[in-house]
DNA sequence: TCCATATTTCCAGTAATATCGAAATATAAA
DNA sequence: TTTATATTTCGATATTACTGGAAATATGGA
């Protein structure tokens, strides 16, 4: 797994510090691969278009979810992938090699 | 490991969602259970006392660090329970059982 | 083509956040 | 008790983020 920058992570980390980011974020993280269109989101957050489509360019530029046209739809997924890249860089290097902290805290 | 609400994750994410503090708390991270006093964290990252100060204040507010005073000086630490918890939060329910995309993503 | 649906962009007002010097507080040493 | 060190709080300013209605754009159907 390649490692991301640290103003890469401050991107994704803002784009999910916001309540209603976050609950769209979990959201499309529990729909998994199927993703779900906007108007869905919309809905099941009860959100104005204007808001949600604000957070979703927010979410979609701090690169945790993906956008794909489906007709006049457009279908949002959460990116897995970049969700573990960064979790990673969050513990990277720790405790010093020591028995780790992390692992003890679970 | 108990479950976190939305908004306590929210402030978790919002405490790193800046450079800055991501740094401090990478540097606290590698920095494991020993932690470091604010006196090192601003040498090491070259940062003004009072911008520290308000970081790390922000940071022990969203809950992924913790301090302890000793003598003059206050020792600070990630957090590593919480960050797991985070994680976890973060995750939660994900693909609607389905064979899981975070975990293939890796 | 013309209309309906889905989503985004624009805009302006409001609120929250970041910065850092100077002053205040807390502890320890002389 | 006076002085030095470590850190925080205050305050003023600058920057960035959030909100939602209205208008614009994109697609599909009649």
């Amino acid at each position: 797994m390649e490692t991301i920058r640290s103003h890469t992570a401050v991107h994704a980390l803002s784009a999910l510090a916001q309540e209603h980011r976050l609950a769209i974020f979990r959201l499309l993280v529990q729909a998994g691969r199927t993703g779900l269109p906007a108007g869905q989101i919309a809905k099941q957050l009860d959100m104005p278009a204007s808001s949600l489509s604000f957070h979703l360019s927010h979410l979609k530029k701090g690169g945790v979810v993906s956008d794909e046209r489906d007709g006049r739809s457009i279908i949002y997924r959460a990116d897995f992938q970049a969700m573990n890249r960064l979790m990673a860089f969050l513990l990277e290097n720790c405790c010093e090699g020591d028995a780790c902290a992390p692992a003890d805290a679970k």
